[in-house]
DNA sequence: GTCCGTGCAAAGGATTTGCATAATC
DNA sequence: GATTATGCAAATCCTTTGCACGGAC
């Protein structure tokens, strides 16, 4: 099933994000609904707090850069967002879908694109364990050019 | 061959020290030779700016903690240095000797190990040539607990 | 002697927190 | 209606920068 963001869908995801809130133990407020409804648009997954709130701001929604952080962190503490310590110093928020994947990196446009291997998942497990180190989670990172980039460096 | 931190062979590693830097093209100044040999110690390999800096402090040492940032900066900038963004807000540092490696991190105690593995690297570059990506450099970092924690819990 | 490096203090950017108000349940 | 969330501003943490002095070459 493939979601459209158009305003006959609208309804029904956001019974879903009620309902994920809910599920979080989190109340449903306005915040809340709008930053999980930004993560969830297709068009781009990984966010900056403050491009988040740059969004917010453009289309004239009254939410302070505070509680952008506030929600994400609580978000994160629930599971439903991953925090990206990726290189610069600031944090990139993503939603937790359910699957898990690496990231390539672009350093040129900081475009972000996903990826799952198995081999690399299996082979991390075995390494933990001749580590005798009990794996929690896991983020590989590659940096790198884009396509896009690499073609107009010319 | 085997470095030891005794005086006698104090000499040499700081001779060795000194090429560095001038193949850096840095001056030879006595916070750069410190945070160098400091780096060296065998018995830690990651230090967060913070905790360089108290240890001259503790040491005697007259370094300010901007001058080990600027140091530490130049360094990285001159590959002798490699920053990591783990979890937690502050930056980590690690003397780059020529291999490459990557990371288990006990989220615990927060030791940090190290390790490499071919067939992951070696799926890597896979993964970056069918993303059409031109990969620069990567960082793999498997978060968890390690098994002296472990056995600590109980 | 010239130029670069350092220390200190101040500035900067990202993120968090205190507090009064406003919203949820 | 009680409790929790929000917005704003101030505070905090990590890191960088400006400037006058000291050290390297």
């Amino acid at each position: 099933m493939v979601m459209e963001n158009g305003d006959q869908q609208g309804f029904k995801q956001r019974d879903k994000d009620k309902i994920e809130l809910k599920n979080a133990g989190l109340k449903i407020t306005a915040p809340r609904l709008k930053i999980l409804q930004l993560l969830e648009s297709a068009d781009q997954r990984h966010f900056t707090a403050e491009e988040l709130y740059q969004e917010f701001v453009q289309s004239g929604e009254e939410i302070g850069l505070a509680t952008v952080y506030r929600v994400l962190t609580q978000f994160e503490a629930a599971g439903l967002v991953i925090r990206h310590h990726f290189e610069g110093n600031q944090s990139v928020f993503e939603l937790a879908k359910g699957d898990h994947h690496d990231h390539l990196i672009c350093v040129r446009c900081g475009r972000v694109e996903e990826f799952m291997d198995d081999v690399i998942e299996a082979r991390q497990q075995v390494i933990s364990q001749l580590a005798h180190f009990k794996m929690s989670h896991h983020f590989l990172n590659i940096y790198g050019c884009c396509q896009t980039c690499e073609t107009k460096k010319g």
